[in-house]
Formats: structure tokens, C-alpha cells, sequence
DNA sequence: TGCCAGGCCCTCTTTAGGGCCTT
């Protein structure tokens, strides 16, 4: 098992519920601009600590390749065997038969689907009760989805709390040509204590368990998530033979910021995130593209972004997208 | 020979093209 460079941080106040969105950010941001106002409040902790020795201990279910078809981007997941997911979290069944279901059938039945699970939590007045929202970012070896691996991801649940953030390392098992962008390189990487996303996924998914409720959903939160960190999540989970979880559901901040910029006009210069932390005035230490770095930049960002936007758990909820809802056409789509 | 990222948004407009955003 490599686990060597991964860590969790212990952040040094009592996890709380979640009253609002108003007090989630609050509480939030206060956490993450005591830990590092002075950057002393993070402790870095030994992987052990969180029992990370089942990867090849099989505590954990791998999945049948679900999110993509041999020789293809686009998902061969179908509506039909989603809801057989939501019935069995836990033991999905695919069949070849699902992959005979009308086209048009199945994007009718993946909007209804989606859409009930929408109404069902955007109508539930307790709604972060059952929400649990991760701003996460990766790293990669590039651009391109195809080609290019996630070489680290971080993460950080801002219901804080105890192991409240997740960084690691990721071994894409290549050369990295991208050093001189995130000061990644091979050698820190290709290393026997670094682990392989195979072995890495099994680790995410059982901290995301700890860290969702009971029952609920877990809000994953990404600046351009839509057309880059979820599509490489995807095609990762795909090469593992492993399943994103039915429960998991992203949001991307990049519209946000083009929504901000719309009435903000020219005091927001662009919709990146270094744009967005220059409006809001968020500094954060440590080396820029780094993805704990841009983590805890957009973590300080996304309470300030739906603010301005005047945007509730619910609105960003209804905001979010599932993974296999991502159109992976080819530009100039030849559909 | 064809591929080389791709979705979204804006503009000189949508039967299109180019820039932005992510590494």
C-alpha cells in the first residue's frame, strides 16, 4: 500500500451542524482563516492514524467499469442501472442488456432521475443535514482527459471538524512533461510511498463515507469542475474498474464567477481563480497551483461567490451536476 | 489520413469563430 505521502489535517475545533448556509460559511471560513492565518493550525497527521492498510486488506467493494465504454469517452452507463444503484448503493448490477435502451429513453429518464433527487433535496428544509460539501482540486500531467492523470488531489469538507481536509500525492506511473506549471515532478511521484490511483480510491472514497451523513449527498465543489477535474475523476475511476459513488454530486464555480462578473463588470478582470482571490481580497500561503493551495483559495472564495450571488445551499444544490451527465462529444460535436 | 481538450460564453452572431478556464 502506498500511503506515504498522503495526509489529513486535524483542525482544532469541535465539528457543528449545520444550521444555514450563512452559518456554514461563516463557521467555515473562520476555521480556515484561523488555520492558516498563520499557518500553524493545520497538523499534519500519519495515514495510519486513519486506518488506511485496507487497500489491499479488500475492505472495500471495487465496482464494474460503469462511466465508459472500451475504446470511448462517452458513459455506457444507463438510467436503467442507475436505479438499480439507488436501490443498492452498495452492490451494482449492470447487465449488457441496459446498453440496448432507446438513446432519447435514456436522456429522458437520466433528467427525471436526476431531477427528482434535485426536488427531493431542494425541498427538504433540512437540507444540510444531508448535505456534505467538498471543495476539492486536482493536479494533472496536463489537459488532455484522454491522455493525461491526476498526479495529486486535495480536498477539504467545510463542515471542518476533525480530518477535515485530504491530500495526496497520486502516482500516474509517467513522466510528468508539467512540472514548471505546479512543481510536481517525476521523481516526486514515481515512488514506491506514493500511491497509485488504484490504490488511492478505495482510500477517498471510505474518507468521503466518514465524512458524509447518513442517508445523504455529497456536494463536491471545483473551479472549471465541469470540463476539467470531474471528467479526469471520471476517466480515473473508469481505469480502476470503480464506480463514482450515485451519492457524490458536483458543483463548478466558474459560471459563478462569469455570473459575478456580470455586474461586478471590470472589477473582476477575469473568471479565473487568481481573478476571483484578487475581488475578494483571499491570500493564501504556500506555492500557486498546488491543489491543497487552490482548495483553501476557493474554500475562502465559495462563501464570498454565493454572497454576492445571493445563492442558498438549495440554489447551489439545484446548480450541481452528476457525472455522467457530462457530454464527453468531441468538439464540433458530430453526434 | 487524421488526430492533436472541450464546454461555455460573447460577438464581428448561431449554417461561426475565437477566447477563456482548467494543468
Amino acid at each position: 500500500m502506498r500511503t506515504g505521502s498522503m495526509s489529513f489535517s486535524l483542525v482544532l475545533v469541535p465539528r457543528y451542524r449545520i444550521h444555514s448556509l450563512a452559518n456554514h460559511w461563516d463557521e467555515s471560513l473562520h476555521n480556515l482563516n484561523r488555520n492558516y492565518g498563520n499557518n500553524s493550525g493545520i497538523r499534519l497527521l500519519d495515514s495510519r492514524i486513519y486506518g488506511l492498510q485496507g487497500g489491499h486488506g479488500k475492505k472495500w467493494t471495487r465496482r464494474p467499469v460503469t462511466t465508459k465504454r472500451e475504446g470511448s469517452n462517452k458513459t455506457s452507463r444507463s438510467p436503467k442501472s442507475r436505479s438499480i444503484e439507488h436501490e443498492t448503493l452498495s452492490e451494482t448490477i449492470l447487465t449488457s442488456a441496459t446498453e440496448n435502451v432507446n438513446k432519447t429513453e435514456l436522456g429522458q429518464l437520466q433528467e427525471i432521475q436526476y431531477s427528482d433527487i434535485q426536488k427531493e433535496l431542494a425541498q427538504n428544509k433540512d437540507l444540510t443535514s444531508l448535505l456534505t460539501i467538498i471543495v476539492f482540486d486536482t493536479e494533472t500531467t496536463g489537459f488532455m482527459r484522454k491522455g493525461d492523470r491526476i498526479i495529486e488531489i486535495a480536498l477539504r469538507d467545510l463542515q471542518g471538524g476533525e480530518n477535515s481536509t485530504f491530500q495526496t500525492l497520486v502516482n500516474p506511473q509517467r513522466y510528468i512533461l508539467n512540472s514548471h506549471v505546479h512543481g510536481i515532478t517525476t521523481q516526486m511521484v514515481n515512488k514506491p510511498d506514493v500511491p497509485r490511483m488504484e490504490d488511492l480510491i478505495p482510500i477517498l472514497m471510505k474518507y468521503v463515507r466518514s465524512r458524509e451523513k447518513s442517508g445523504g449527498y455529497v456536494l463536491w465543489v471545483a473551479h472549471n469542475a465541469r470540463t476539467f477535474d470531474v471528467p479526469f475523476l471520471i476517466n480515473e475511476f473508469s481505469r480502476c474498474s470503480t464506480e463514482i459513488p450515485p451519492n457524490w454530486l458536483f458543483v463548478d464555480t466558474l459560471p459563478l464567477a462569469r455570473e459575478v462578473i456580470k455586474f461586478r463588470g471590470t472589477e473582476l478582470s477575469s473568471t479565473s481563480l487568481p481573478a476571483l482571490a484578487e475581488l475578494y481580497k483571499v491570500k493564501v500561503d504556500g506555492s500557486a497551483h498546488r491543489a491543497m493551495v487552490d482548495v483553501n483559495k476557493l474554500a475562502m472564495i465559495l462563501p464570498k461567490l454565493t454572497f454576492d450571488l445571493k445563492l442558498t445551499i438549495s440554489d447551489l444544490f439545484e446548480r450541481s451536476f452528476k457525472p455522467d451527465l457530462i457530454n464527453f462529444r468531441r468538439k464540433k460535436n458530430t453526434d
